[in-house]
DNA sequence: CGCGGCTTTGATGTTCATCAAGTAAAGTGG
DNA sequence: CCACTTTACTTGATGAACATCAAAGCCGCG
């Protein structure tokens, strides 16, 4: 049958030259044996802050949203992010539980492993510790340096700022469906739903985008940029 | 001599503890030989944004900012810290050079060892590597919750915040010296000076807090933890 | 004792959140 | 497929929160 290669795809998985490159082939078989890949509808959550973490799961397709509820009831978006920089994993050696909720932004592929195994992997396997370390500090290090950004920006400067992550390290094009609501994007940026709106509306005006609905254009790319900078 | 003797007080350094506490003794020994103390005095910077990393840096005594200069010139402080929370390490694995500056908020003491030694522990002794992994993802963790601590508080509950982390976390006591101008706490708050100065005038006013220039005495705690919250 | 930096306080204006009311869009059940 | 409901979006008006500016007081240091 095919059940042999179906559990070894893994062998030509894109995520193998990031954490996993550094594994033999035994290792590689024995990962295909403990992984599990699951589908994610739009909107559905992946991960419940606060619960347990029993699995390293990373991104194989998709988009998601790492967020946690505030005190006062409300949604705080830590960041949106692309497979491959799958944030859950963020804490997973750190902390007993999920620090942060996950949600798809998009359908996504997870690949769950259970994290017994990744931590006997890791172990076992210098190089591949290596690797990791210096994944998940890099997804750190991107978090911690997006969320330092849009601090020092005002309203207009964050609005552009989403826009240009959007455009340059989400969708790789000028023109791009929104996955997010405007509240989100306010959840995002620390600011007002309408405010965000708002700024949008006179992006619109000024003609430095385009709006069709959920679908966004750019088309001074330039001047968003310019600001982003001086926000 | 006590030469071999002083080289040698690692073995009794509390960061034995958080690290290194997996080495046995000949790495202990080796770690000995290639370790540097240096002090700074209060005010001297220890690590610049942009050097290149050639060290593995902890902090052993004193404390320390962790900041870096905005486009516009002024400086956005990332954290302030006690020791074995040493954040300059944050990205020593996944990058190449500091992406933040470190200077002494009091005298300190730094315990300094070659980078590609520590990165052939981390190879060569597995516990040691995934307590260093552990220690590092909960610094990271730390500084990201509290940088979203802050972003979802108001002015009031901000500076609220600061006082409470001097008192619980970095003095635990109620009475301390501040280490801090006030235009570094804005900078660390994401505030105006002015503002941060008339909140605290505001807090001495109706008694939560006493000051005395530098010193300042925290009265109504539990006050301060409500406006914290609420914030 | 006089200079420069840090602190304080008041006055003013800008930025942004909030509220409200209306419109469009997207589900939902018959 | 249409009426109905709900949810998301939009825009304007208002007020609160906060930055900025300015002037004066304080403190340490040469």
């Amino acid at each position: 049958m095919n059940e042999k290669k179906k559990s070894c795809i893994c062998e030509n998985c894109e995520f193998r030259d990031v954490v996993f490159a550094y594994l033999d082939e035994e290792s590689i078989d024995q990962l295909c044996d403990n992984k599990e890949e699951q589908s994610f509808r739009k909107g559905e959550i992946i991960n419940h802050e606060g619960e347990k973490i029993t699995n390293f799961k990373y991104l194989k397709s998709g988009l998601v949203k790492l967020y946690r509820r505030t005190a006062t009831g409300d949604e705080q978006v830590v960041t949106i992010t692309r497979p491959f920089e799958f944030v859950s994993n963020m804490s997973i050696f750190s902390e007993e539980r999920y620090q942060y909720s996950v949600s798809a932004l998009e359908d996504s592929v997870v690949c769950t492993v259970n994290l017994d195994f990744i931590k006997e992997l890791f172990l076992r396997n210098s190089s591949f510790a290596l690797g990791l370390l210096i994944k998940i500090s890099k997804i750190n290090d991107k978090i911690i340096r997006q969320t330092l950004d849009i601090r020092q920006k005002n309203l207009i400067g964050r609005v552009a700022f989403v826009l240009l992550y959007f455009t340059n390290e989400i969708y790789n094009s000028r023109v791009f469906d929104l996955p997010v609501s405007r509240k989100e994007i306010a959840d995002y940026i620390g600011m007002s739903t309408a405010n965000v709106i708002r700024t949008l509306s006179d992006f619109k005006k000024e003609g430095i985008i385009r709006i069709f609905g959920k679908t966004i254009e750019v088309v001074d790319l330039h001047r968003l940029e310019v600001i982003s900078r001086r926000g």
